[in-house]
DNA sequence: TTGAAAGCGCTAACAG
DNA sequence: CTGTTAGCGCTTTCAA
């Protein structure tokens, strides 16, 4: 028969006391393997607790204990990238050894939506919250912070608070992207980069804008294109680059969409220009794609960590650990200029 | 200053009240908007909670409305599987909509596991539970079931309990790709599948078979591999398929996993055999991929539906939605037999 | 080994 | 418009 009515009351641990005739602090102690329990005592409460369908209540006994549940909480951007859910695993192995759970929610990269994403985490009192934030500004976490609820900042530092984090070598793989190009003999190179209010995006900016500096090459400067946040709009962008008089002979794109979109773009071409594409992908292997890669379990992995010390009592200052990144050579970003 | 104690009690509703100087109640009127609060009291109490740096304890309120939280759990397969977070990004969209938080979590593609984790999202009183099974049977939730946690079954029917599913139209996928392959000349077609364990496998299997015997092929059948569960075993099986000295024209993979593997087996071939793959995929359209696509996302959404009506008190019998699959040619399902 | 009483922080019910 | 009282289901004293 199913059930009508929404409130449909499951039986209490009083319930189960007054079934196996004890009291009802026996039977908690029964149920949770406390000592000082005669095994036949035990054995009644819980036959009583089956019998029932009892099943304890997590939010009483959390608010009894102080509050403050087994849930970890992780505000990210789009769960379908499969960047994000990479961490998002990561994290999940982690926390569950130790008995926590992941809570996740997307923030749509809407710096609003965010906000009230933590605060409804908050609310639930999550022991620690994880952020690959979208907002620049994250000055107002900074009370949180203080009342004993630990941050862990994801592929972004933190800005105007002071909390651990886990990064992602940007400068550096995208200066080695820049050189490993140089050192195929481009000169003419295509930048196609996302939204440079992410600070991660600037960083790869400036990290391959290092390169060609100390390289002496200023050949690039025409093909600088930032702003580009999607698949098609990096196609389209790709195309054009390509379409011009004089094009450029490799192109490097600065996350796993955009490679995507330069994919797409390049689909067709007999003779395609270079590219080396920042974020490894499931399939770089089989296109012959040359990325910069970098352990994406692992920064949710290490992120998990830091907050599970936190949780555990630890107080130092701020630490922030950086995922290193190495060159996948795959033949896409060894071709030679035209 | 860093928190050094664990036990950092948070401001309570009774101190703001204390600090406004009204009670208790009128402090909880005014944070929640209800009416009968004059402004200049409201304005006091959101001032005084500003100060304390308050914020509501969402435990001790779910307890007094009735130990149901606004969380929705789903137990799923491995999140690094694009399967897998498409639907829980689904999921999580729609839930969101009616406030409602997602909680994940991985089983591993563990039964035991699964179960603990059912368990503990049951703790934490889910107001629904969504579950992607890994186990066969799922008669152990029949008691919660009826006891008002409302279950959705995604991808895998449930088995020895009646409950909502949403499903993809494995059978109909299947025997399409037989279908299209058939028509394209071949005949010596491979059929490479996961654990027949899995529900979805065996109907993708029954469904491909269908079509062969339909059209009177019997040649495909010493090309079946089963239980082919990851990347490396799928591009193993393939290579050793096409080693055969008559080797397979065709290769029909029931997974995105196992359509990965395929590739890579095939990656280096000058006349590689034609290809269709269950699943669509990221750069199926860079490949050049044939797959059976079906909307995962909508899989996910349309689950989150089911559970959202059920929490709201729909109590009609179990319902089974069908999500439908289209062929989408791309080149490797249509090259014919060598 | 067991039990009685108190109370976690909040909201519902009922007065004023 | 505001306050008082009770109690959600559990664990934590403290006492028997």
């Amino acid at each position: 028969m199913p059930v009508d009515d929404v409130t449909v009351r499951r039986p209490t641990l009083t319930q189960v006391a007054a079934l196996a005739g004890v009291s009802l602090k026996t039977a908690s102690r029964a149920l949770n393997q406390e000592p000082n329990v005669a095994p036949s005592t035990g054995r009644r409460v819980r036959d009583a607790a089956d019998l029932l369908g009892y099943r304890l209540n997590g939010i009483a006994r959390e608010l009894r204990r102080g509050a403050t549940s087994a849930l970890v909480g992780l505000v990210s951007g789009d769960l379908t990238n499969p960047f994000y859910s990479a961490v998002a695993s990561g994290i999940e192995r982690e926390l569950r050894q130790h008995g926590l759970l992941l809570i996740t929610a997307n923030n749509d990269e809407d710096a609003m939506l965010e906000r009230s994403l933590v605060d409804a985490f908050l609310e639930r009192r999550v022991r620690a919250l994880l952020v690959i934030p979208s907002a620049d500004d994250h000055e107002y976490l900074a009370i949180e912070g203080n009342r004993g609820v630990p941050f862990v900042f994801l592929d972004r530092p933190p800005d105007g608070l002071s909390a651990d984090a886990v990064l992602i070598d940007n400068a550096g793989g995208a200066r080695s992207a820049g050189e490993h190009l140089l050192g195929a003999g481009h000169r003419r190179i295509a930048l196609v980069s996302d939204l440079v209010r992410m600070a991660p995006q600037r960083a790869r900016i400036d990290g391959f804008v290092g390169a060609m500096r100390a390289a002496g090459n200023d050949a690039w400067e025409p093909f600088l294109r930032t702003g580009v946040h999607d698949v098609r709009q990096a196609e389209r962008t790709v195309r054009d680059l390509l379409a011009l008089d004089q094009p450029p002979t490799a192109v490097f794109t600065t996350n796993n969409r955009l490679t995507t979109g330069a994919l797409r773009a390049m689909r067709e071409l007999a003779d395609p220009p270079a590219l080396i594409g920042f974020d490894d992908f499931d399939l770089a292997d089989v296109l012959g794609t040359t990325v910069v890669a970098h352990d994406m379990t692992a920064l949710g992995r290490e992120a998990a960590r830091l907050a599970y010390e936190r949780i555990s009592g630890h107080s130092g200052p701020a630490r922030t650990i950086v995922i290193s990144t190495s060159i996948i050579a795959r033949g896409s970003g060894e071709r030679p200029p035209r």
